[in-house]
DNA sequence: ATCTTTAGTTGGGACGGTAAACGAACTAAT
DNA sequence: ATTAGTTCGTTTACCGTCCCAACTAAAGAT
């Protein structure tokens, strides 16, 4: 059993090695620390192999001594850790009113979270590229100050993405046909690292499936919960992208043809019950509806929701059921084990689930005998940027290794 | 790049060696006949590791040698194919009307495609899986005097299927908890090849990815057109089940809160919109509804479109809606290329589909950038037993050989 | 002091892919 | 008929990786 993609590419023994580095440092990753002995037994490789594999993980920097076991019978093992010092991953957002930047080392350690505010003018990337940009540069700076290589950067953009990086359609930045990774490549003069983008709700759930309470779930959905919604899926351990990469459209999905009107121009969708501004509408009918106001609007709903405001509570009931008719037809087509919420959902969960759940439960096939959990999600509004880092190190865990030491990065 | 799936497993070299066998054995699946040097070129093997990998094939009796090129330039090459001859791979269906039996080559030629009325006892499983067993026994003893050998024999079931083979919920059937995979493993005695059981709409799907009109895309969905509906899903290539192994339930999608009752209790389900039941009942308001008279009924429903019956027509325009209204889910939440449309939907196609497409563009996000195609199945109603057989050459191509001589099969 | 237990290394062997050289078998040109 | 050129497939030597078994190392147990 081989870790790469299956495909019409034949194998050789490097990707064998490939492989049985990546299994190493899987298993370091989760039962770290432990001794080449112990991942010998585990995994089923020989001691002899284990030994070569770690020599050259330690070659690489991804991997460290840090001392022996003591008081046992046998001679005392020298226990193993993933080496975090060396280098760093870096994920970045783009939102309408934010923009944020976390770095993770090897081990999962967050070494920067930042966030600023930001306003970008619709129809008109190039400022948002630069301020994007500019951000990167910050961080990946300060990265190298602490003499960290970092090992690539992905972008969350809400948006539908296409699988070259081009930003086909961001409704709430109101860009069309933006190829964001060019460009942003070109901004940070070609970097030698990895650049890519991707859609917020993929890589959130990326980030939930490794970070998160659901942490290891191979069936896993996470839902933004934002002005727009959208789904990031995981399927059988795997993104699920779709043919075009415009899977998890989460939003739109037509609940009633005489529902309110959408966004989209349609009747209905979803997030014309369930986005955030729907909510806010819902719950506070004399609340101003503008961007930059969201946060407070949505601890104004919850401080009254805890209060027990009659009128905050029938509205967020409705909105859990019509958010459990959706994750209903997620769970009929999709079958996940679990379905988390982000974004605005995190907050509002204790009063949004419990309608949720029991709408699911009344729609669903399999409810029964094996049906989908949803649950708030652990992570903070960092997700998606914690899920591009994620991202970097998840091609790490697949065997794309940096090289033993300062030779060129293979691309 | 290896074939087999990720996982802790670590890789060695038979690793290596099954990759590559399977990689020589698709190619002359796509490309056949060529030679050993056509097949080194464009896969990038070296030609020695070609000329062993086809030895090793052809002791296996699973390549053939037909006989050198003529009138070139150079020492002519001799061709090579898939032997047909010496295996066979077997798939089954059971529904509520009836059994087929379906068995394949290797080169996916049919060997044999049976099909005999059925009528089981609701609740009854026994009965139906002594006719099933039945059928099996009189299929392997074809093609055990043709000398052939059995690889193996899937069962399509139209259900909800676990992993394990376990048989959860089959409406149509009355069945609830049936381990129909130990139970027909001892009705066959133990047979020598391994046996499966999977939802039919699984099974057809990956039929349609082999041998359909879409053959080799790899983001498709097929639906089963009966009294129920049920969604097959490849996605990246792979077989979409889900967490518990329930994904697909495309006919239980909630349409309209407001709609019809449907069978499984609640209202306006998809189903009850276009199952086939639904479709007798809109467009051929006088007929009485009896199981075994499902075909006439479509036949005659199928007649009257051609005549350009106004009732029917509004019938299948109707129906097309709706079903274009649950593949709209389908596409915002998969996005898949294609959607095929099997069971009674692929004769009444020419009805369906134009409501349908104008239905699903009306309503999907990604319609205009990356929109799904909706097509009739170019597959007969064996497509579910066709798709067993498929997976058990699925299971050849991703690099499960038959042993070189009369080994003892590794299961 | 010796035995037992466990950790990790070493050397040999097997296996499989790679590269280059080679013979075989054909066509094309002389 | 002879020679040159082309292509096919095998042979040979080589190399990298994994496995196994034997070994050394370092602790506690007796």
């Amino acid at each position: 059993m081989i870790t790469r993609d299956s495909g019409p590419q034949p194998a050789d023994f490097a990707d064998v090695r490939a492989t049985n580095l990546a299994v190493v440092l899987r298993h370091l990753r989760s039962h770290a620390p432990c001794s080449r002995a112990d991942i010998a037994a585990t995994t089923g490789l020989n001691k002899a192999t284990v030994s070569s594999l770690v020599t050259d993980l330690i070659d690489r920097r991804l991997v460290r001594e840090v001392g022996m076991t003591e008081n046992r019978i046998g001679r005392p093992a020298m226990m193993l850790v993933l080496d975090g010092s060396p280098y760093a991953a870096v994920g970045l957002e783009i939102n309408t009113d934010y923009l944020t930047a976390v770095a993770l080392d090897l081990a999962g350690e967050r070494l920067l979270s930042w966030r600023r505010a930001f306003t970008g003018t619709p129809g008109q990337p190039g400022q948002a590229i630069a301020s994007l940009a500019a951000l990167a540069r910050r961080a990946v700076a300060k990265l190298e100050r602490e003499n960290r290589q970092v090992l690539g950067l992905t972008v969350a953009v809400p948006a539908l993405v296409d699988a070259d990086g081009i930003v086909e359609l961001a409704a709430g930045l109101g860009w069309h046909q933006v190829d964001l990774r060019k460009s942003l490549t070109a901004a940070l003069g070609d970097p030698p690292y990895p650049l890519m983008v991707e859609n917020d709700a993929n890589l959130a759930v990326l980030a939930e499936q490794r970070l998160g309470d659901e942490a290891g779930t191979s069936d896993l959905v996470y839902l933004t919960g934002g002005s727009s919604l959208r789904a990031g899926i995981i399927c059988d351990g795997r993104l699920l992208r779709g043919a075009r990469g415009f899977a998890g459209e989460f939003g739109h999905l037509p609940l009633d043809p005489a529902g309110p009107p959408c966004g989209c121009g349609r009747r209905g969708c979803l997030e014309a019950y369930a986005g955030l501004d729907a909510v806010i509408r819902q719950a506070l009918p004399d609340a101003a509806l503008s961007p930059s106001e969201f946060g407070p609007h949505v601890d104004e709903i919850h401080r009254l929701a805890k209060a027990g405001d009659a009128q905050v509570l029938a509205a967020l009931t409705e909105v859990g059921r019509r958010l459990g008719h959706g994750i209903s037809m997620l769970a009929n087509l999709i079958n996940p084990a679990c379905v988390t919420l982000g974004g605005y959902f995190t907050v509002l969960a204790p009063w949004l689930i419990p309608p949720a759940t029991a709408e699911l439960e009344s729609r669903s096939v399999a409810a029964q005998c094996g049906g989908t959990r949803i649950v708030a999600s652990a992570l903070d509004s960092s997700a998606a940027a914690a899920g591009g880092a994620t991202r970097v190190l998840d091609a790490i865990d697949a065997g794309v290794l940096p090289p033993p030491q300062g030779a060129p990065a293979a691309r």
